[in-house]
DNA sequence: TAGATTGTTAATCGATTAACAATC
DNA sequence: TAGATTGTTAATCGATTAACAATC
């Protein structure tokens, strides 16, 4: 059905498809060209092509791609021969912003409950999702199979988190917490850096600085 | 001083090497080889030295990296050039979190204000950071010279922060709002998707399983 | 000295872009 | 038909890994 493999750098394209996809539907268009994406986007067209293609959302030359078809087909790519349930760990408020944004249901991933130590938040809901409490963790990974578990604790909750990591022996872990962590070889781990693109924003902001004024040459390298 | 040209790859990573060496600080250890830094941050070691070597801090045969110098170093690197300072658009949870975080002076990136529809909001402070009234925004972005503004708006604000962003003028715009905004061509923008990282982590998990139990054998080409 | 570790250059790998053929 | 657009293959580019020399 699909295209079998796929790049690291194209599953992190295709939402992005997805949410401009998304935008133009309340639009009278049928269908959206490669090109129109690519520049909406700032991604190569050829590249949007290529991308589309893997998903199997084919597209007819003169008309582009339908745009139907292609929200459904980068759908089913994502809910496709897999949907593992999730945990949250830590009800605080990047947990907030994450299940506020729904999207893990469109990314295939059934998120379950989330927990916390803060019995004030215990018992409580976040748009939908119980708050449990951290006691009751280990068991219910086990008992309810959940594959992935979300870290959302702050640094200082590290060690712990490791702990109950290993102890419950849950498969994978999405990492938001601020911290080198180091679980068990078995446990695959996917780390986020929040601030990994401010730096990377602080040089591009240099860069078209320097483009736009090449006056302060007194001998420093940077470009 | 600098080694003078940087890859963005070498950037997400020297965020990284700051906090694990601030983490092991508190250690007896005076000394840090590179591949022990490789090891713990899941790093190629050859890597971890070339990228050292961008930001000038040396390293010594049979010792080492010296720990406080390379912190420093490090921190150097980022604070070197430029020191931008930058507003935060909606004083919402995300917001919350990255403030709390406290990066942003790690970054080299001074954060003056936050600003927030919400009547609410407004007035009160976030981790010492103050919430203004949005109907300041532009004004101040002119008159303090702002040159970075990060977006933690809702997606349902789109609009509204294309227009303060470009009637501001401000050069350089941090992305966190899940929607495909269109700037001007002068504004330099880095995207922040939050979920990009959850499919990555469910191809990596079906890949894992695939490996231990290649059992599943009917038909279907994943890997 | 021998050995551990850095630092540098070359080879490989993966991802993007360019060129162009296919098709409606 | 001509032209717009897709789809595919080849070339380029950038980043990672491997090989090895330098050094304390």
């Amino acid at each position: 059905m699909f295209n079998d493999s796929i790049s690291t750098a194209a599953l992190r394209r295709l939402p992005l498809y997805l949410q401009y996809l998304l935008e133009i539907r309340p639009g009278k268009h049928e269908f959206v060209s490669a090109a129109r994406m690519a520049t909406a986007l700032g991604i190569h067209h050829t590249l949007v092509r290529q991308d589309l293609d893997v998903v199997g959302a084919k597209g007819f030359p003169k008309k582009g791609h339908p745009l139907e078809e292609t929200i459904a087909a980068i759908e089913t790519y994502f809910q496709w021969n897999s949907r593992p349930s999730a945990f949250i760990l830590g009800a605080g408020n990047l947990a907030r912003v994450l299940i506020g944004y729904r999207q893990f249901d469109r990314a295939g991933v059934d998120l379950l409950a989330a927990f916390d130590q803060d019995s004030r938040k215990v018992g409580t809901s976040i748009f939908g999702i119980e708050v449990l409490s951290v006691t009751k963790f280990v068991d219910l990974v086990r008992r309810m199979h959940v594959a992935i578990v979300i870290l959302t604790l702050p640094p200082s909750a590290a060690e712990e988190s490791v702990k109950l990591i290993t102890e419950s022996g849950v498969a994978a872990v999405w990492n938001f917490m601020p911290a080198t962590l180091q679980f068990p070889d078995r446990v695959v781990v996917e780390n986020v850096n929040l601030f990994a693109g401010l730096s990377i924003l602080k040089k591009k902001l240099t860069e078209s600085l320097n483009r736009k004024e090449p006056a302060n040459e007194h001998g420093n390298g940077s470009t």
